[in-house]
DNA sequence: AAAATGCATCTACCATACAAGATTGCGAAA
DNA sequence: TTTCGCAATCTTGTATGGTAGATGCATTTT
């Protein structure tokens, strides 16, 4: 339910320091100051401020009084509750999509998945990534509750920050597949099985958590 | 994922906007300023002001530029959407308590329950809601995902308002039949009928949105 | 030498002043 | 009477100075 603000000043420092967040520009336990931030993009203290607390709130900050801002830490049990609200939600999505399928709901989904191939053959990493979240969105639009996939979208962000760290490892043929049987449920107003295809799907990630924390213990809390 | 910022003004001003809001003191569509509030509450615009920008992230109020703020009108299809978030999140809740539940699962469950039907004896209707509220979060709590009902908490300010209008039409007697209900199939780790029971609790509320609409027009959108 | 203390220097918080867009209403002109 | 335009006056956005609290280090004290 968020607001816009778009063309300000503050909102441009939104924009540019969540990118550097999920990016991993900005690590975790990296600690930053208004003043820092406000050099750095050549503008005053204020709308750095408003940023912070926007950023704060999205759990992506966490301001402490009086000390210091530091980018938080990716917390390994906010990303399984995280993956717990996702797996909820779009389970629900699936089930609503499978028991009441519109008459083109087979036909858009088999193009979202052709442009996934597509971008797949072309190495395209980013742009299958892409359309591989549109897959997710275009199918809470389906169900009439996008607003819902705006909702795991806020909170995907931690866990973009882990797939940032495992970049690389997915497999896009494996995601196609699976995005295939689930379209394929769909279409045949199967519920149980597009439920089970969703949630096989969204599993597959698990396994990467406890190697990352590993790999980058710093990162983590 | 909320952070706290304890002791500050701004977190004051926020705390107190959310209950006036939430309890209808300040009803949808009215129009507040930074300097209005500011004045009201013997403090600087710059507390407001970050106060306004938590609350516009919360869903609360909507912030336009340049020109003023205003208490968000209930959105009906906002208030469908953050039911169906809640039914999504609570019935995979209820899924996994009933699919494995603890050892004193039975007894934490009949305890609130017990507690809610001396609230509903005392005609504590306060109290009541507060148990209510209690009987879902510890749901929660037994799944292993607190951080969840955190977030439905959020969402639920869009159907507090909506419920603080058709205040004393719930029948609490039924509301606690309804949850024995689902007690009893979680005890016996009964999972299809816990999760029909939590559906048709959570859908007993479907029915009052069309008739609050018509009798407060104006706090619609 | 070790512990306690004071100070320099960070930080975020708050207040205030100014800037710029949006609205309103009044008055003049058609 | 109606319409157009301008100016006073709202609003939020931005910049900056000052304040209180927290931290780290040097100095002093035991």
């Amino acid at each position: 339910m968020g607001e816009v603000l778009e063309g300000t000043i503050a909102f441009r420092v939104v924009g540019a320091l969540r990118d550097d967040i999920v990016s991993m520009v900005l690590k975790p336990g990296d600690v930053i100051s208004e003043s820092d931030i406000a050099a750095r993009y050549g503008v005053s203290r204020q709308p750095v401020r408003e940023a912070f607390i926007r950023l704060a709130q999205q759990g992506l900050l966490l301001i402490r009084p009086k000390r210091a801002t530091v980018v938080k830490k990716i917390s390994p049990d906010g990303v399984r509750q995280s993956r717990f609200i996702r797996e909820s939600i779009e389970v629900e999505i699936i089930r609503r999509v499978a028991t009441d399928p519109g008459p083109e709901t087979t036909l858009i989904l088999t193009d979202l998945i052709a442009d996934q191939e597509a971008a797949s053959s072309a190495n395209d990493s980013r742009r299958f990534h892409r359309q591989d979240e549109l897959f997710h969105r275009t199918l809470a639009r389906l169900a009439g509750v996008e607003y819902a996939w705006q909702l795991i979208d806020d909170h995907k962000m931690q866990l973009d920050r882990v797939r940032y760290l495992t970049l690389g490892v997915s497999s896009s043929q494996r995601a196609i597949a699976e995005h295939k049987l689930i379209a394929e449920a769909v279409s045949k107003g199967d519920v149980v099985a597009a439920e089970a295809a969703m949630r096989a799907h969204l599993a597959r990630a698990e396994v990467l958590l406890s190697q990352t924390i590993e790999d980058f213990p710093d990162y983590f809390e």
